[in-house]
DNA sequence: GCAAAAGTGTTCGCGGTACACCCATGG
DNA sequence: CCATGGGTGTACCGCGAACACTTTTGC
């Protein structure tokens, strides 16, 4: 008995992604002028439709390597959304992937597209359920990032404990008492302290800290949990 | 400028339900056995394609519908699987719900499906990335019975303290102590306790509580959280 | 020498956990 | 009167939150 799906509908299905970037201060969302109908002109996520040959997750690494050059960023997929007049011209489902990447990193923005970073909290209005999408994102990069370190991500290799406070006080929008939030950290013990110190925010210099992912990983299959 | 989609290509699109239930001992879930090919005979989620004219959660719900004849019943989108070759027959893509329901109430199963409640913890391999959906789905019960009150959905109308415990406890698979679980359900204070006792379970006999939603909704809008 | 950011410890209160005995009742 | 499950309170410990002063050095 051969299958036959041919009388069941087929439906077309996007990719969209909320791109969170961090600027050493504040949360930023990478975000593209549409230059077409509908709404042209107005800001959305950047997204793209899923081809016949390639996962949910390929598609949304295409789509982010399109835009920006990048590969190997930290994806993960969020939620779908299926209302039918979500988007006015036609029935397109959209599987919503958040990606975090470093904002540090000679990006190359494909001129194509317009994109622009914005703040978090001041980022214009877009186009269709794309509100809901950011949102959605926010609420899941919070959860991740308290349970995850992913926040690294967000980071450039080097960085200071000072930065990795404002980006947690970016994330949580909330703000942190400066002993607590390093012995906190310390405790973690997966930071490597570098000797090198950034010297370009005060005159005494801030020491450097990296990620220590080896750490993490072995400490991880002992049964230790990240909690921030 | 017309918007042409129809050199995109477009997908079949199921959902498929990991419906939980609880018999006052064990977490339990039903499961329906194939009727047709591929892997007919073997033991699978229900599941269904996503029509043109339904969101994928009015597919699920009426998924769940057509198999137990229940309306309304807790359902909550979890993941969409897009791997190209999950189903051998057909590139599908699928998006599962997980559902919350009342194994007492009495519930007319759909004979057609061949359906059959399992304890989680023994129920049969299943096909394609079922079982991958599952313990997914296990996952997101357990994040959200911590943080919100949907336990209940799981049990009946009223319910004695001790099968709320036994609930949790087959929920997150470990004991709590009798008098902690009690004391910390009571500081919660969203429950109700009735005059009335389960004389079955002992000779004394149990007092019965209901679930006060109206006085959960007015805590929650004072700011409480439900924690567990 | 002073301004500006970096770095560092202690105290306190609350919440979570461990733990054992009396009560009510049907048989 | 006894066996069975129901119901209840306290003591301790650890963690998270609050909180302020000294250090360094470029200017």
């Amino acid at each position: 008995m051969k299958q036959d799906y041919s009388h069941y509908p087929r439906h077309l299905v996007a990719v969209d992604c909320i791109i969170f970037g961090f600027d050493g201060e504040n949360l930023k969302i990478l975000l593209v002028q549409r230059n077409f109908e509908p709404k042209m002109g107005e800001w959305s996520l950047m997204g793209g439709f899923i081809n016949d040959n390639e996962t949910s997750d390929q598609a949304a690494n295409r789509v982010l390597n399109t835009l920006t050059g990048l590969e190997n960023i930290y994806l993960e997929q969020l939620n779908t959304y299926t209302e039918i007049h979500r988007e006015p011209t036609a029935r397109i489902m959209s599987i919503s992937y958040y990606a975090l990447i470093n904002i540090e990193k000679d990006i190359q923005i494909n001129e194509k597209y317009s994109a622009k970073w914005y703040n978090l909290k001041e980022h214009p209005e877009l186009i269709f359920d794309h509100n809901e999408m950011v949102k959605d994102a926010v609420l899941r990069l919070r959860r991740r990032a308290s349970t995850r370190p992913i926040g690294f991500e967000l980071l450039t290799d080097k960085f200071t404990m000072k930065d990795l406070q404002n980006l947690y006080e970016a994330i949580f929008d909330e703000s942190y008492d400066k002993r607590n939030f390093t012995s906190k950290i310390n405790a973690l013990d997966i930071l490597i302290k570098t000797e090198e110190k950034d010297m370009t925010s005060s005159k005494k210099g801030s020491f450097l800290y990296r990620f220590d992912e080896k750490k993490y990983q072995k400490k991880l299959a002992e049964g230790f949990m990240f909690k921030i």
